[in-house]
DNA sequence: ACCGATAAAAAGTCAGACTTATTCGTCACA
DNA sequence: TGTGACGAATAAGTCTGACTTTTTATCGGT
């Protein structure tokens, strides 16, 4: 699933900007763009407007005379999706779903809030559809079926909440459900009081009742929270 | 505070971009390479690097024999502090200064609560210098000063919670905060109850009382949502 | 009305020449 | 010996023009 995709300019970025997020070049390495532009056997012009978009995503600098410098992770736009995308099939995968983790936590139980009091009636009836899903799915190992309605159900919450800022993060937390699905172990089925708790979420959207709609939403983020403390202790 | 600086490709994202998140082109709107060029009297490369930049943002998309698509706002990648600072200096800064407030409303009171668990001891430290300087500056118009501990306040907060994703969010708390003093409505000094509960955030992370710190938080928060409020019922 | 060949349009790529800003080394002077 | 100014080296920045590739629209044939 890589979003940057055709052109040359594409798959240079998808080779160099993993391996800038990879901490392989240390911060304050000095990259020279005539070289970079030999390793990858394409021209200058293309090498440039690679340097460039690693640039408008902070994770490099370009200065005359010096070159192009690789900047410290904390100056990097880490919620630019492509960085998150790199980080995550990185090396501190581990710390980035944390810190992922620790956000939802934070964002999802105050857009449920806002859901409860926005949704319109569509996104109340997809909300339902989708705890539907996840109920139909959360026994004899069909992970993939789970995982689907997972994503739908919070990308609905996300969106309903109405504002444009927790919209956006429904790519991120489509992420992190995919990766704890994916990578990380869930040999069994999913946990029944997570199942119920979405099914009860979706109910208290419907009803507007944004406290509870909220205190449940914090107990489902709670919950993977722990899961990551199990996992990695 | 232009951060894009030096160049002529700065100058022209400069200009192209708050055009774009204006809306001065509505999405699907068709723009032309050399055209643009022609239009910024610039080379075509330098055009080039321009529209690679801006299609990382997912603020265009290019396409071969198509052109350079404008693409809707729900694409956009609104966490991008350029595109934020773009939005903010435009016509609907509003909108986007009430977003970030209540993404605030959710990040804040969990990075607090974080912070009093993690933060060290010199950070308890500028956490009580800053709750300092903003008693002395909240009386007698020295709303500069009291901005300025504001800022460094928050900004100790979000560090200190030892997520990256929290501190990153520094810089967007900066604009929101020198938002409401410069832009809006601010003549008399702050809210007397507001200095008292950053004073009292201060003492809360330095007993390494989480439940507490993040309560106050979410009163500070709150109270900034208010404010909104009252400024557009 | 449908389908395939063809032509046109715009981005993508490349190569090379030239410009400009920055840094570093050197040399003269205090 | 230290310091500051001057000059040379360097790497990014910019421009130009030619060529390639992909996609779309048009046109002609069935």
């Amino acid at each position: 699933m890589s979003t940057t995709g055709r052109g040359l300019h594409g798959r240079v970025l998808d080779t160099l900007g993993p391996e800038i997020t990879a901490g392989e070049y240390p911060p304050g390495s000095v990259l020279r763009t005539d070289e970079l532009a030999q390793r990858f056997d394409v021209s200058r012009s293309v090498m440039r407007e690679v340097v460039r978009v690693l640039e408008s995503m902070h994770l490099v600098e370009s200065r005359r005379r010096v070159g192009v410098t690789v900047l410290p992770a904390c100056e990097w736009n880490v919620y630019d999706p492509q960085v998150i995308r790199w980080r995550l099939a990185g090396a501190d995968r581990p710390r980035q779903l944390r810190s992922l983790t620790v956000l939802r936590s934070a964002i999802e139980p105050v857009a449920a809030g806002l859901a409860a009091r926005n949704a319109t009636a569509e996104q109340c009836a997809e909300l339902t559809e989708c705890a539907l899903g996840m109920v139909a799915n959360s026994r004899g190992h069909k992970l993939e079926g789970y995982l689907f309605h997972d994503v739908a159900f919070h990308r609905v919450i996300l969106t309903a909440s109405g504002n444009e800022m927790f919209a956006r993060l429904g790519d991120v937390v489509a992420e992190v459900l995919a990766g704890r699905t994916h990578h990380d172990v869930m040999f069994e089925d999913p946990d029944p009081a997570a199942v119920t708790l979405h099914v009860q979420l979706a109910e208290a959207v419907r009803a507007r009742d944004a406290a509870r709609a909220e205190e449940l939403t914090r107990e489902i983020t709670e919950g993977a929270l722990q899961e990551l403390d199990i996992l990695a202790p």
